[in-house]
DNA sequence: AAATATTGAGCAAAAAAACGCAAAAAAAAT
DNA sequence: ATTTTTTTTGCGTTTTTTTGCTCAATATTT
C-alpha cells in the first residue's frame, strides 16, 4: 500500500503507511462487535486512530444500515435491542373497540358463542354485560382470563399446544373438540375479506382452524378493521358466502360494503 | 485479554476493557430477573460496580418500558404483577417454594411431564431451568402462562369447562384428555397424604381428574405441605402405593415418613 | 416507638453527542 | 495537469446524558 502526498511543490511518495479507508473501519467495527459483543466509541477511536467524531459517524451510518444499533458511549449487536412497550403496544385500539361495541349488541341470553383469539375479541369480552347469561368456548388464555371476570358466563376452553406468543392453543386437539360443538353464534377476527377471495388468513394453521370454527357455527361474525376490508392474506378459511355478517369500524353505509349487500351479507 | 482482529493484510489488537454500556446493564438486569425470579438494587450494585442510584435508575427505565415492576428493595418481574390477583392469599409460599426447588431437580430433558393446578406447581413452573427442553402437560392457566414465558417448553393445555376462581378446566372433557396421554412424571399438589387413607382431596371433581393424571404417569410425585401429612380430605384419589415420591418442606429424614419409607415410597 | 434501610430530588462533575465550520483528501471534470 | 466538486475528517463549542453524592422523606424491621 502506498501513499502519495502533495507538499507545495514537493511531491513525496510513502512506501508502508497504513491509512484506513472508511469502508475497512466499518467492517473492522462489525467484525470487533461480532467477537466482543460491544464496541465503546472512545476505544475505537485510539483503536483505529481516528477521532471519536468519526467513530460516531461511521456507528450511526452502520445503524442506518440496520446493522448494529447506537447507544450512548458506543454501539451494540441488533439482536439484543430491547423490545419496549409500544413496539408491542395493541394498533388500531379505538377501531377495534369501535367494532366490538357492535358486536356486544349481537350477544343474548342463553347463547352458545365461539370466540376467536383476536386482540377485537378481546376487546368484545370486556363489554359484555354483566347480565348476559351465555357459554363461550374459546382457546385463548388472554380472553378466557377476560371472560373470567364476568360472573355469569361459562366459559369452556379448548385446549391444545399452547402457541407461546399468542396465547393461544393450536393444533388437532382443537380442531377436534371444535368439530364436536354446535354454536349459535362465531364471533372471528379475521386477517382479510374480499367479496371474491374470501376470508383469509396469513397463517395456515389458524385459518384451519377458524374452518371448523365456521362449521360448528349457525351464525357467523366477522369482525374485520377497515384497513383489511378488500384485502387477502395467504390462505383461505371460507368463501364469503359462508359468512354472515361484518362488523367493521366503518359505518354501515359505506359504498365499499355494496357487493357484499348484494350477496345478502348483514353489515353493521 | 486481548481481541485479536486481521483484515486483508492489517492486524489489529485491541485492548480488553470492562467499562459496561447502560444498555447492558439493562440486559444483564433482566437476564437476572428471568432466571433468578428477582433482583435486589444492593446486590446489583456491588455486582455491577455501580452505584444504588444509578441502579435504581436503571429498575425505574426498565419499569417505564414493561419489562419489570419495581418493589422497595428492588424489582420483580412483570408476570408476577398480572399474577397479583391469583396470589391474593396464597399461603405458606415460603414453604411452597421450598418444595418446589427440591421438585425442580426432578425434571430432566426431554421429559413429558404432567402438572396439576396448585399453587406449589405454580412455584414450580417459575423456577424450571431455561436451558431446559421438555412438554409440560396442564389445565391451569397460570401454569400454562408462567411456563409460556419459558423458551423451550412445549405446553399441552388441558381444555375443558373452566372454574373461574381457580382458573383450572374441569370436567368430563379434562378427563378424556388427560387419558389419551402418556408421562414421565407427574407433579401433583395435593390436599392431604395419609398412610391409610392414601392420597385425598376435598373436591370430588378435582380428585376424579387427579386419579386419572397418575394413571397417566410412570412416577407420581406428590407435593405436600407439611401441615397435610397425614391429613385426609372427602374423597380419595389413590391409595398410597400408587405415589413414587413424596416431597414436602419437612427434612427427608423427619420420623413422620417412616412408615411411607417402609412401603418403598421416596421420600425428599 | 426507635432503629435501620431505601428512596426521591436536587446538584455538580464528567463523559459523550450534536452542531457548525473549515481543512484535507479523494473523485470528477475540464 | 489543473481546477472544481464532493466526501471525509478533525476541532471548538454547546447540549445532552450519565453518574455519584448529599440530604430529607419514606418505608421496613425490630
Amino acid at each position: 500500500m502506498k501513499v502519495i502526498l502533495y507538499l507545495h511543490d514537493l511531491y513525496i511518495e510513502f512506501a508502508e503507511y497504513h491509512y484506513m479507508l472508511k469502508q475497512e473501519r466499518h467492517q473492522l467495527i462489525l467484525r470487533k462487535l461480532k467477537s466482543n459483543r460491544k464496541v465503546l466509541s472512545a476505544h475505537l477511536s485510539t483503536e483505529l486512530d481516528v477521532s471519536e467524531d468519526t467513530i460516531r459517524r461511521d456507528l450511526k451510518e452502520l445503524e442506518v444500515k440496520h446493522l448494529l444499533y447506537k447507544v450512548h458511549g458506543g454501539a451494540l449487536p441488533l439482536e439484543n435491542k430491547i423490545q419496549t412497550y409500544n413496539e408491542r403496544s395493541v394498533s388500531d385500539l379505538d377501531k377495534k373497540s369501535k367494532i366490538a361495541k357492535k358486536a356486544v349488541k349481537l350477544i343474548h341470553d342463553g347463547q352458545v358463542i365461539i370466540m376467536s383469539g383476536s386482540t377485537t375479541n378481546l376487546e368484545l369480552a370486556k363489554i359484555i354485560p354483566l347480565k348476559i347469561n351465555a357459554t363461550v368456548f374459546t382457546y385463548s388464555i388472554p380472553i378466557a382470563m377476560q371472560l373470567s371476570l364476568h360472573p355469569s358466563i361459562e366459559i369452556i376452553f379448548i385446549g391444545g399446544k399452547l402457541n407461546k406468543s399468542a396465547q393461544v392453543t393450536v393444533g388437532i386437539d382443537v380442531v377436534n373438540s371444535i368439530s364436536s360443538i354446535r354454536a349459535d353464534i362465531c364471533f372471528m377476527g379475521t386477517g382479510g375479506i374480499d367479496i371474491n377471495r374470501g376470508m383469509t388468513e396469513p397463517d395456515w394453521e389458524v385459518a384451519h382452524i377458524k374452518k371448523y370454527m365456521i362449521q360448528a357455527s349457525d351464525h357467523v361474525v366477522a369482525m374485520c378493521l377497515s384497513t383489511k376490508i378488500m384485502k387477502a392474506k395467504r390462505y383461505l378459511v371460507v368463501p364469503i358466502q359462508n359468512i354472515d355478517t361484518i362488523i367493521s369500524d366503518y359505518e354501515a353505509s359505506n359504498e365499499i360494503f355494496k357487493e357484499f349487500k348484494d350477496k345478502g351479507l348483514i353489515i353493521i
